[in-house]
Order: structure tokens, then sequence, then C-alpha cells
DNA sequence: TGAATTTCGGATAAAATCCTCCGAAAGAGG
DNA sequence: CCTCTTTCGGAGGATTTTATCCGAAATTCA
């Protein structure tokens, strides 16, 4: 409904990554099977977000991925800047080129309070906050084993 | 940031319609032209929202497209179901299968009072409202034309 | 040094979305 | 009837997004 594949991993990933302890580098392996996406797909991401220094990088036999230090204050905004670009929380619902309070599409006007209250979370959720949530047990961050998926669905 | 390219020249479409005298019908080409997209890919468009009952099509010398009986109050919800499919409201913001409040992402609690206000506007906003916010002039559908565009970026 | 491990970077493939083209069918009017 | 106009339906192309593959570079450890 709203975000790319490309920023559903991402988001995942550095939540998954800030659960860990800080300082050990995770592998990307490990991050994927974890979050059962693909591997090599995600290996592009993680470059994304040591590029946009999210993330350190290290290569061989210890190698992995760590938070950069201060990313975990990081906030799903910046994130998705990254991911999804700057146009993300500009552009017109309706998807005309020019569309501001002076010269507005029929949505405008009712469609700004709304945006303003998503990027107001996006901007509030940090990875410190999400890895917590995760850690406490009381949300998840991979999805549940196939096995039973079966007796949720009926749920 | 929320509906493909598809959904928006839909929308845009059927609020153009809507603003036309009703029963005259309107030519796929004018609406295309008025609108600034595609004409061969709107004819499809308009051809699937034939399809979900929303327009009646008319070949031939005076042919075109008109709202149906009772189509000007159709939501946008109902819209968005048509181009979108059903998932596209019930999907998990961080791309988990199974996402409820039984077995929740981190950032379900958070996200669902924000999609409730997102539904609630998109079954609030129906064609009639849409295409009378546009006929006054206050709300405009198509883009301004190049001439203007200079100037209204700059402002 | 050499072997093993891991990310890096570039090329490429697969799938989805966006978009075009064209002949056929249907309707209007002479 | 024929001609003109319009949508219909199917095939296909272009672009973007998603995903894979592989050799090269970096790092660890023996």
């Amino acid at each position: 409904m709203i975000l790319s594949r490309t920023s559903q991993y991402a988001i995942q990933a550095l939540i998954f990554v800030a659960t860990r302890p800080p300082g050990e580098p995770v592998l990307n392996r490990e991050i994927a099977s974890h979050l059962n996406v693909p591997p090599a797909y995600l290996a592009k991401i993680m470059q994304s977000l040591c590029k946009g220094d999210l993330l350190y990088s290290y290569r061989g036999r210890l190698g992995g991925f760590c938070l950069r230090e201060g990313a975990a204050k990081t906030n799903l905004m910046q994130i998705l800047l990254l991911t999804e670009g700057a146009s993300f929380t500009q552009d017109c619902v309706l998807g005309l080129k020019i569309c501001s309070d002076a010269t507005a599409c029929p949505m405008h006007a009712k469609w700004v309070p709304i945006k303003k209250k998503v990027v107001a979370l996006l901007n509030d959720q940090t990875l410190e906050k999400l890895a917590r949530a995760v850690q406490t047990g009381k949300y998840r961050l991979s999805d549940l084993p196939s096995s039973l998926l079966g007796s949720m669905r009926r749920a």
C-alpha cells in the first residue's frame, strides 16, 4: 500500500541488526534467512545502506554488517529517503506534477493532514524503538514458520 | 507514495467524466488529452472500469464513456479495489505475510490507526464530491499548461 | 604464503508495471 | 449497402522493480 519491497527489506534488516549486540558483525546470509528474503537481493540493499552511512560492512572471515555508531537513532523517514527517494512524501496522491496549497488536486486539502500524520509517525519510529519492541517479544520481525501458517490463517 | 499510475489515471478519468453532463458520452481521446495521459493506456483502464461496472461504453460515431447510473456515489476505495486489488489495505507495512493484532510486526500498533484514517478518507470521497470540487474551480484535475509551470515552480 | 570466508561491483535475468499497436467488432449516418 | 467513427481484445514492446550470478577484492587464520 505504501512501501516498495526494497524499503520493506531494508527496514526489516536494519531492525534485525539493531536487535543484535552492537559491534558484532551480522552476516548477510544470517539476516536473509532469518527474515526469509532473497539473500543476493538483500546483499544489494545492504550495500546501499552502507553507502547511506547507516551500516558498516566488514569483509572476510569475521565479516558482516554492523550499525554505524548513532544509527540506532535513525528513524524510518531517513531510511525511506535512501530507498524511496526524496519525492516519497512530496508527490501528489493523484499524480499531478504540480499540486500545492496554491493550485491543488481535489484530494489535496483532505490528504495533506493524513500525510502529515504518516510522516510524523515515520519520523518518530527509530531503529532503537523498533528493535526493542521486537526484543520484548511483543512484536515479530520474521514470518511465522509455515507449520503455523495454517492455524493462523484460519483464526 | 501510495497509488499506482493506473489507479491515478483511473481516478482522474472518473472524476473528469463525473464533471461532464451525465448521459453524454465522453471520448477516450478527449479524456486523455485533457488529463495529459497516454490515450492507448487510458483506453485499457477505461475498459477495466467498464468491466467493474462503473462506466458504460458506446461504440461508433456517437460513442464514448458515461458514468453508470449511481456511479457518482462511488468512493475512491471502491475504485481502488478494482485497480489495486483487495490486498491494498490489508497488507502489512513491513511486508510480513501474517500481521494482525494477535501476531504483529513492530509497526502494526502505530500503523493501524493511521491506516484507518486513510481508509475512512477514501471511503468518504465520492466521484460526486470530487467532481463538484473541480467544477467550483477551487481544485484542478489536469496539469497546468507548461507555459505556467516555470512560474509555479519558482513560487 | 595459502585457503577459507565475506562483502563488492558489475552484468544479467525474471517479473511486474506501464504503454503501444493493430485488426476486429459495433454503431451512426449517408 | 458503404464509410466513418469509436471501443474491444489480444499481442507485443519499454521501463522499472525485483532478483540472481560470478569474479574480484578484502580479511582472517593457519
